[in-house]
DNA sequence: GAGTTTGAAACT
DNA sequence: CAGTTTCAAACTC
């Protein structure tokens, strides 16, 4: 209430422009729906993205600094331009404007919309002729700002550089009679932010260049950009157009911030939102996805919807979202543009620098048991079987012998640890039942481990060198260059990491809200961290490295990481053996280890 | 349509 | 730069 200087000046504000529109009605589109439509097809996607490119090349060109938005300067030409509407010629720069997909909630620009140049200016009112109802396609989006005066950049209108036209606004100050006010207020943001006004989401990312694959499921070849400043979203698995990467159409990138995110490439929610999404019912598709997001807490979600679709939705999260069955496809393809899954973005993770410190690694020695319990040994055997069935795989078949038989092989593996899933929801339910307090507070009590370790544990440190040697040595993965090999290996044992991260995280939720257990909370998050820092080590060494051989001791190694992580230190190594078995059995012996 | 949730923008 | 507050859209019911 108390907005000073603008309101100063007197006389403004309190214009209502035309606040008779109901233009309310639109409103808002149930989310999904929308980036539905925006999905697929080339042409309807966004608007600009394709010769949205030649033309920001074009701008960028002749001038970097997009100048703000309309604003400016364009005061006598806008006004009248944007009232005589000669016919739309697209003078020489077709109109940025956002249109239709405009619908970014916060002003998520995109790309495009790059402001043309200064003397257009104009760049506002084009939206607005949206003039109303009937025939025009494009709405465009009106505001209903009741603060901000449409002077901040709160104001989607604003924001966008336009005039509110329509708007349901009040006390609107974005208007050409105002223009002095608003002048104003723009560059006292761009004093703040130079880049307030220009587009958050940059093109990037031509086609999704398929690795080894090639297939490209054109799903979404398409565009999709990359949001400038990233996301900082927290709870909405940045699936939800809460999150301005996702409102956008672009994939979280290494700029976001975002806990939990789900929106990268290949990730499932966000492909079950695209691929199935469009064909069910929003209702389910929305209480899927939001179970999924919640890491599966059936009684917030599916307590309240009608049987049936509570079913269908169940189905939905834990069938289709959950449990991915194959990953065999190309899923998995979104390290290969280091599109970091974003998960990740702790402080720690940017630390380019080199080995990590001990602090840094000082979480990794917590154990959890709910990971301990969703991880079984069985699994960690089942993971080294794949790693090395895939590639010697790989090596078979690029040394030209396809020997494809362990086809069968690798979907049997692969099923197995895809069971991971359900077996961590079957925990899950088991737990529901009763209050679990032994266990959980057991939980808590491991800090002890922690703390005796804390000062002399050369196990710690080697353990966490040896995620290091794990990485390395696994990319190192046979022989010649086979990066195919490496990929795939890679590949696995990452998508093994997610679906740990995930089990783990449902297995948190469900932790922490029965127990009401905040240390426990910490805890698991800094798990996750921990998790997801050896999955971002192993991405990042995937660019790197191509050597020659996986050894034995390498699969020793995870299953060591895996023990030392569950506390159960002794556990895993056993399975050594069974990984040499494995590994004998489809490695050539010619092999000298050592 | 009312009420809640969410995360950017604004502010301290 | 971190911690809060403000704000309007997204979302839920
Ligand atoms: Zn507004
Ligand atoms: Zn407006
Ligand atoms: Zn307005
Ligand atoms: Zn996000
Ligand atoms: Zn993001
Ligand atoms: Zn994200």
């Amino acid at each position: 209430m108390m907005e000073r200087r603008e309101a100063s000046s007197s006389s403004a504000v309190v214009m209502t422009t035309e606040s008779e529109f109901p233009a309310k009605s639109l409103a808002r589109q149930l989310d999904f729906t929308a980036s539905t439509i925006c999905r697929p097809s080339a042409n309807v996607i966004l608007p600009e993205h394709p010769q949205a490119q030649l033309q920001s090349k074009f701008l960028a060109l002749a001038k970097q600094q997009a100048p703000p938005p309309a604003l400016v300067s364009q005061q006598h030409t806008t006004p009248l331009r944007a009232k005589s509407p000669p016919a739309r010629i697209l003078q020489h720069r077709r109109k940025p404007t956002v249109p239709v997909v405009m619908r970014l909630a916060h002003p998520v620009r995109q790309p495009t919309t790059r402001q043309v140049n200064k003397q257009d200016s104009p760049k506002l009112q084009e939206r607005n002729t949206v003039e109303l109802k009937d025939a025009s396609p494009k709405k465009q989006k009106q505001c209903n700002c009741k603060n901000s005066r449409c002077l901040k950049l709160y104001c989607e209108c604003f924001a966008s550089g336009i005039y509110c036209k329509g708007c349901n606004c009040t006390k609107c100050n974005n208007t050409s009679e105002l223009e002095a006010l608003r002048k104003e207020a723009i560059e006292i943001i761009l004093e703040r932010n130079p880049d307030a006004f220009r587009p958050k989401i940059a093109n990037s990312r031509l086609g999704i260049r398929d690795g080894l694959t090639n297939q490209v499921e054109e799903s979404e070849v398409t565009i999709m950009g990359k949001h400038n400043k990233g996301c900082n979203c927290k709870r909405s698995g940045c699936l939800k157009k809460y999150c301005e990467c996702f409102q956008a159409n672009a994939l979280c990138s290494e700029n976001c911030k975002c806990l939990d995110c789900k929106n990268f490439e290949g990730g499932k929610e966000r492909k079950y939102i695209f691929d199935e999404g469009p064909a069910n019912d929003l209702t389910i598709v929305n209480h899927a996805v939001n179970a999924a997001i919640c890491g599966v807490s059936k009684s917030s979600y599916f307590n309240n919807i009608p049987a049936t679709k509570k079913r269908k939705a169940e189905q939905l999260v834990f069938r289709t979202i959950s449990a991915d069955e194959p990953m065999n496809k190309l899923e998995h393809i979104r390290q290969e543009n280091h599109l970091a899954p974003t998960t990740a973005s702790f402080s720690t993770l940017s630390i380019p620098s080199t080995q990590p410190t001990t602090e840094m690694w000082g979480i990794s020695q917590i154990r959890h048991r709910s990971i301990a319990d969703v991880l079984q040994p069985q699994h960690l055997k089942e993971l080294c079987s794949l790693l090395v069935i895939v590639s010697a795989e790989a090596a078979k078949k690029i040394s030209g012998k396809k020997h494809v038989r362990n086809k069968g092989d690798i979907e049997q593996v692969e099923t197995s640890i895809a069971s991971l899933t359900q077996e961590s929801k079957d925990v899950h339910n088991r737990q529901v039942g009763r209050a679990l307090s032994p266990e959980t507070l057991a939980l808590t009590c491991d800090e002890r481990d922690v703390t005796s370790e804390k000062g002399n544990s050369p196990t710690r440190v080697s353990i966490l060198k040896r995620s290091t040697t794990v990485k390395s040595s696994c990319t190192q993965v046979i022989k010649e260059v086979d990066a195919e090999q490496e990929r795939l290996v890679l590949t696995k044992f990452c998508g093994f990491l997610n679906r740990l991260i995930t089990c783990s995280s449902i297995k948190e939720k469900q932790v922490c809200s029965d127990a009401n257990d905040r240390p426990n909370k910490t805890r698991m998050t800094e798990l996750r961290t921990m998790v997801i820092i050896r999955h971002k080590e192993i991405e990042a060494s995937l660019g790197r490295r191509t050597a020659s051989d996986i050894l034995p001791e390498d699969f020793a190694s995870i299953g060591r990481m895996f023990g030392r992580i569950l506390g159960r230190p002794n556990e895993y190594p056993q399975r050594t053996d069974a990984v040499s078995d494995a590994l004998l059995l489809h490695r050539p012996s010619e092999r000298s280890n050592g």
